[in-house]
DNA sequence: TGTATTTGACCGAG
DNA sequence: CTCGGTCAAATACA
């Protein structure tokens, strides 16, 4: 187990080294080609020491139940029960985030130059009460077949509106949770195109979800999509970057020493780990969490798909960028 | 016929 | 007064 840990440091190191390099690395594709590479062999190796290392301690005596064996769905269940990794992300990507804000986002969302509209956003954005319950991802849309739909996050949703918002391009569609009346289940969520990237969705979430607390209620999310549609994952009570590149060490900069902690238990099967769907604590496990875990997947799956999963990692948003079309009503 | 979505109207925080 | 968020009637769909 301590070599998978350092393997992860190891890899999370490169992709350190490799954000730092980076501006100048455009300059030369063949560094840049063969950095990736590495990452990507570090990465597919802790895949599969941890496929091992899962399938070990499935053949141990006591296997939590909802862990399916060898599956990608361990992996899966281990990140999500890795509670303390969601915190940290949550806690870094909030205070990275908020400090962008500020200085550098609206001016860019506004084009630039307009005092007096980025004083207006920064107003409106400070406006509404509870924005600390308000929990902002960003998702990449597919980019094949509808492009139209919201993007998927294991949970089911009615929709009840639809606003135009003033400086964005694109309506903001707003959601509740499918079972609101029935589980009296606050959760809502917001969808918004980015202005300058159609194929990303931001998504608010707003509310914790009360009908997940029962191992009976109906929206226990089901399996994770077909398609892996993570791109970031934050936690901010305001705003996010813009979809460039800058905003991709967001995710990479995690602290995972403490993850890596839990990683052991696996192998300790007294540390039984909590499902993170039945932390009592539904605040810090928020709908955005999955994310995490989804990029986790994407992460450690890469082997049996080929190579598209990094790809769809490191992907730019801006790549074969074309008009949507996106009517904007 | 029941359920989901659309959309104009309304509410209320700032 | 503005504008984000929500309501609810109308409409679409299975």
């Amino acid at each position: 187990m301590e070599e998978i840990a350092s393997l992860i440091f190891e890899g999370c190191k490169l992709v350190n080294d490799l954000e730092k390099t980076l501006p100048n690395m455009t300059r030369e594709p063949h560094a840049l080609i063969n950095s990736c590479d590495h990452i990507s062999k570090v990465f597919a190796d802790v895949r599969d020491r941890l496929r091992m290392a899962v399938q070990d301690y499935g053949h141990h005596d006591q296997a939590p139940p909802a862990m399916e064996v060898g599956g990608s769905s361990s992996v899966s269940e281990w990140l999500r029960s890795s509670h303390a990794m969601n915190m940290v992300v949550h806690e870094q990507l909030a205070q990275h985030q908020q400090q962008r804000f500020d200085q550098t986002i609206v001016g860019q969302e506004l084009g630039g130059g307009n005092a007096e509209a980025m004083d207006s956003l920064l107003q409106r954005t400070r406006r509404r009460k509870h924005e600390a319950d308000r929990r902002t991802i960003r998702v990449a849309a597919p980019r094949m077949g509808n492009t139209e739909v919201p993007p998927e996050d294991g949970y089911t949703w009615r929709k009840y509106g639809q606003k135009e918002i003033l400086g964005s391009r694109y309506p903001r569609a707003y959601y509740r949770c499918t079972h609101q009346k029935l589980y009296n289940c606050p959760a809502k969520k917001q969808v918004q195109r980015l202005d300058n990237d159609p194929y990303t969705f931001e998504v608010t979430y707003r509310g914790d979800h009360t009908c997940t607390m029962s191992a009976t209620a109906p929206s226990m999310p089901p399996p994770p999509p077909p398609l892996p549609e993570a791109m970031t994952t934050s936690s901010t009570p305001t705003y996010l970057a813009p979809p460039t590149s800058q905003s991709l060490p967001q995710w990479l900069s995690i602290d995972i020493k403490k993850s890596v902690e839990d990683l052991y238990s696996i192998t300790h099967p007294t540390m039984h780990v909590q499902p993170f769907r039945s932390q009592p604590n539904a605040n810090e496990a928020g709908p955005s969490s999955p994310r995490v875990t989804d990029l986790a997947d994407t992460m450690f799956n890469s082997g049996s798909s080929s190579n598209n999963s990094m790809e769809l990692i490191f992907s730019s948003p801006y790549e074969e960028k074309k008009d949507g079309g996106e009517n904007t009503n």
